[in-house]
DNA sequence: CCCGGAACCTGAAGGC
DNA sequence: TGCCTTCAGGTTCCGG
């Protein structure tokens, strides 16, 4: 499930094979991928351009082209971005190829069809709310502080919630609740300005450690080249059925917050 | 504005 | 073996 960590890495390793490439053609497999504008459209305005840069905003992939259109990409739950060449068989599930002057080619492979793709202007017509970048300077703890005041709601589903913060998902917001010893059902308005410090540095140590392992491959997530990362390796209680608090060894509970499977410590985060 | 739940979508895995 | 249920979850929409 691409997050932060994982966009990032695939903007990462994407750079050097496509940036300054002109895109020759796209075949699309499946027409749903395109969100905006209309098919043709997307076609006719994308084809010829070349691409200039690319950047990352929350889970959000923007490549930049050189008519100053800008495709915004999203991968949702189960997509990918996989490299290949002329003579690469396209992957099963592949809803859309890219192709690149040279040879290169870009497969949308995304098996559940959540992922989708805009041609747009401006990139924040397509992330509507998104919060601070977690990884940027000017996310301070007052900053944080000042997106959990007076909400209600669990810390968990703020922590997902883009608005609040960009690029935190269900699994990295777990480990980050776990670093800073959180119960994932405390309000957000319920955390003492020393918790909120804990939480902020728990966030920026999470998202960085996982970068640093180029994503976690829990299911569906793999690199341009196809490989995986190792960030799960590392994770203490996401995803962790049947295993115990590697702190204090009581077995890891799994609990549903907002519909999503939500794993924590009894031990370790105790109950609000 | 805030909150929680449903819907979208499909494959993998586990139970019986 | 095969059917059924559960799980995976980013985002948007809707009702209260």
């Amino acid at each position: 499930m691409p997050e932060l960590p994982e966009v990032e890495t695939i903007k990462n390793e994407l750079a050097p094979h496509i940036l300054g490439g002109t895109i020759t053609g796209i075949t699309l497999l499946w027409d749903g991928i395109v969100k905006k504008p209309s098919v043709e459209e997307f076609r006719s305005r994308l084809t010829g351009q070349k691409i200039t840069s690319l950047s990352r905003h929350g889970k959000y992939l923007v490549l930049s082209l050189s008519n100053d259109d800008l495709l915004v990409v999203h991968l949702k739950m189960s997509g990918s971005l996989l490299l290949g060449r002329d003579s690469t068989q396209q992957p099963e599930y592949t809803r859309a190829v890219f192709h690149l002057d040279g040879g290169t080619k870009i497969f949308f492979r995304d098996p559940r069809k959540f992922g989708g793709v805009w041609l747009v202007r401006d990139w924040k017509t397509v992330t509507k709310n998104l919060g601070p970048e977690p990884l940027e300077a000017d996310f301070t703890p007052q900053v944080l502080t000042q997106q959990l005041r007076n909400r209600k709601a669990p810390i968990k589903a703020l922590l997902c919630d883009q608005s609040v913060i960009a690029g935190i998902g269900n699994m990295y917001a777990d480990e980050a609740l776990f670093a800073a010893r959180i119960n994932p059902l405390r309000s957000g308005a319920s955390l003492t300005p020393e918790e909120i410090g804990r939480l902020h540095h728990a966030i920026q140590q999470t998202l960085r450690a996982a970068i640093g392992s180029k994503g976690a491959s829990i299911v569906n997530y793999y690199r341009p080249g196809g490989e995986t990362g190792t960030a799960h390796f590392d994770f203490k209680v996401a995803h962790g059925r049947g295993r115990n608090c590697p702190n204090c060894g009581r077995p890891i509970q799994r609990i549903p917050v907002r519909n999503r499977g939500t794993y924590f410590c009894p031990g370790c985060q105790p109950a609000p």
